[in-house]
DNA sequence: TGCAGTGTTGCTTC
DNA sequence: CGAAGCAACACTGC
């Protein structure tokens, strides 16, 4: 599930402790999960030997980047989870697939139910050819990121609101979670057409998207399902929801509402009907 | 017991 | 071309 906030909290995590550690060795069951180079055995030997120098973020990607121009990259889907710690001799977790083995003897894994998750290497300069990072549209938290770039990725768009928010190429890193944490806090209602949405509509979307991010990542992201940091710590963000998965409950505006679940491009969508229109 | 529902993405189909 | 559906996989909860 992670998204933006999940994310940013994993490699804000990780970055204070992987910089200046080698890569040992690296192990994995599940070989599907890598997706380039093409086999494992080349993986490893690329892999092993490798000094870590930073951990970035791009969108819903992780972006491990190695010395000899290399860069780790993983994308954790669903039900990915990367955890960090001295896992090398324990298997409790049946679901991690891939092991990497560092200098201080910790291990970094990858751990996922669903087997959805990406990992692929790619050389560092060239980041910006990969199909799956040149389509992510502009970081919602970025400065660059003003209310006019915003209406201009509007302008023109059709379809539903929240399909908008989640579309990747619109913008980066919202999932189903926070396109419901926005619109509740915007009140929008998710499947509003997209051309029938005001100016001043627009203005408290825009606001709500940067408002409900950050509050996120201070909370360490949502750990309502099953998302854990890289240390197995949840986060915070669960106990804040006004929307998602809150079905049945009085909406926390006090307008008498009743949060509603519906579906929409067979994805749950709450919202409250009071508000939100 | 059994089947609908689950955070994502990208491919297929119409 | 765009929109919608579904596959990838495995578990939870009603």
């Amino acid at each position: 599930m992670p998204e933006l906030p999940e994310v940013q909290t994993i490699v804000s995590d990780l970055e204070r402790v992987l910089p200046n550690l080698k890569i040992k060795d690296v192990w994995s069951d599940w070989k599907k999960i890598i997706k380039q180079p093409k086999s494992f055995d080349e993986f490893r030997k690329k892999l092993i030997g490798k000094k870590i120098i930073k951990i970035r973020r791009k969108g819903k990607n992780i972006l491990i980047d190695l010395s000899g121009d290399e860069t780790l990259l993983i994308h954790q889907k669903m039900t990915g989870h990367i955890l960090y710690g001295p896992l090398r001799d324990d298997p409790y977790n049946q679901y991690i697939h891939l092991l990497i083995n560092l200098s201080n003897g910790y291990s970094l894994a990858l751990s996922d139910l669903r087997k959805f998750a990406k990992v692929l290497i790619w050389p560092t300069n060239k980041l910006d050819e990969l199909e799956d990072l040149k389509k992510i549209g502009p970081e919602p938290l970025d400065k660059n990121f003003t209310f006019e770039k915003f209406k201009e990725i509007f302008a023109g768009k059709k379809g539903k609101i929240k399909h908008f928010l989640m579309d990747q190429k619109n913008i980066a890193g919202i999932g189903n979670i926070y396109a419901d944490e926005i619109l509740w806090e915007a009140g929008a209602h998710p499947l509003r057409e997209i051309q029938k949405i005001s100016g001043a509509e627009l203005k408290k979307i825009y606001e709500a998207i940067k408002k409900v991010l950050r509050k996120a990542i201070e909370a360490k992201g949502d750990s309502m399902s099953d998302y854990r940091r890289p240390s197995g710590e949840k986060g915070n963000y669960q106990n804040m929801q006004n929307a998602y998965r809150m079905t049945g409950q009085k909406c926390k505006k006090k307008d008498g509402g009743v949060i509603t679940r519906v579906k929409s491009g067979g994805r749950g969508t709450h919202f409250c009907p009071v508000h939100q229109k």
